[in-house]
DNA sequence: TAGTGGTCTAGACCACTGA
DNA sequence: CAGTGGTCTAGACCACTAC
């Protein structure tokens, strides 16, 4: 039976874990650990590579690979789409557009979309429901220099996120998380007090340095976004 | 000069960033694709495998590769360690131990840290500034059970968190985001009005099936958790 | 400057799965 | 059952960097 990447990786990992190897260790070189588990050093490198990846060990050249003091553990998180997730809870999705709007770009948002004094972006507030109880507010501003089909796309049927994926691909984005006070009309749409405190998710996407659209995601109240790693 | 994979990678990417490779649409096999690049089919290999993990493009035996129809874009957050956040924001960290018990585990957290009734906890609230300003609260419940040392530990300079990632790894992690109202306690720590939204992580760690400690993180007012992917 | 990881190659066999 | 990706090997050369 040869010896697989995946079990040099299970077996470093369980060392790290049972403490035989201390954080902070020099761990033995390629060499030597293909040898000892009787494989080839191309296989011993997968192992440690995706080790390195995930952040649990340190390598650098010529100084060896060492466990991390403490560990980089990363969460990946998949960005959701509302619709996946409102069905994964076994709940119907409803879609609402609430408004549209073609207006010349606000002060605030000219930097962040790289655009222009003047030029004209769309503005589009829409509402996911979840067995008709709402879920998430979303409010988008989409530069139609780089989608310019964008103004005759209909969003009355289905969501704006739906069409772009759909219609054009991205290539970077930024995504944040924050906590913020439902303001009025965000109360009234999510059916919670003024003041309460939401969940949300901001994201601008670009397609080769020319951004595409900014998106607010807020959630109803107690909203918990989870992932295990 | 050698085709590099990563070569690869950035073409096919780029290909799919302008629409030369639509979402949906059947990519070359490998060994069609290592010819045409004039490289291994080892380095084809590991570009569409980067992709295939990255969630850009699918890839099944017998069926071939394609481009995602819908991207599963994932973000990657580094756990963050809150000393080494403070000091990236240029600012100088400052620790302070607020409240420290053992008393019987509490109803609501016995099911999360898979305690039996009765058994004690080690409960913590500690705070950490920035530049003096309050910059994170920290609310934790540590499992003694699997860390007996923790009951002897002083926490009156540094914080629970470096001292767990010293003493004690941890194989499996659960973490949410969320957003809380500030209630008493809270809004006084963070020298915010009561009721203002917070962002809050939750995080529970174990080792080997045994829960080790739960924590809240909740941030000042405002803050902002940023990827970019 | 020597040791370590990073990568590429050419070839091989295997596992899965769609037609 | 045949095509595709998944992986391993043995060997080679290279790039970086600690010493």
């Amino acid at each position: 039976m040869t010896v697989a990447f995946k079990d040099v990786k299970a077996d470093l990992l369980d060392q790290i874990a049972r403490g035989a190897l201390r954080p902070g260790s020099l761990m033995p070189n390629e060499t030597d650990l293909a040898e000892s588990y009787g494989c080839a050093r191309a296989t011993v490198n997968r192992a440690m590579r995706e080790l390195a990846d995930e952040g649990i060990i340190e390598r650098k050249r010529k100084a060896g690979t060492r466990v991390r003091m403490a560990p980089i553990r990363q969460a990946r998180f998949a960005i959701p789409i509302v619709r996946d997730e409102i069905e994964a809870l076994g709940a119907k999705y409803r879609y609402a557009l609430v408004g549209r709007d073609v207006l010349p770009v606000p002060d605030w948002l000219r930097g962040r979309l790289g655009l222009q004094r003047g030029q004209d972006v769309l503005h589009l507030v829409c509402m996911h429901y979840a067995d008709g109880v709402p879920y998430q507010h979303e409010d988008r501003w989409i530069n139609p220099e780089v989608v310019p089909n964008v103004l005759k796309a209909d969003f009355t049927a289905s969501g704006p996120n739906e069409w772009l994926v759909s219609e054009i691909p991205f290539s970077d984005a930024e995504i944040s998380f924050m906590a913020v006070e439902a303001e009025n009309g965000l109360a009234e749409h999510l059916g919670c007090g003024e003041g309460a405190a939401l969940f949300r998710i901001e994201r601008t996407t670009w397609l080769q340095d020319r951004a595409i659209t900014l998106v607010q995601l807020t959630y109803r109240r107690g909203h918990r976004m989870t992932t295990r790693y």
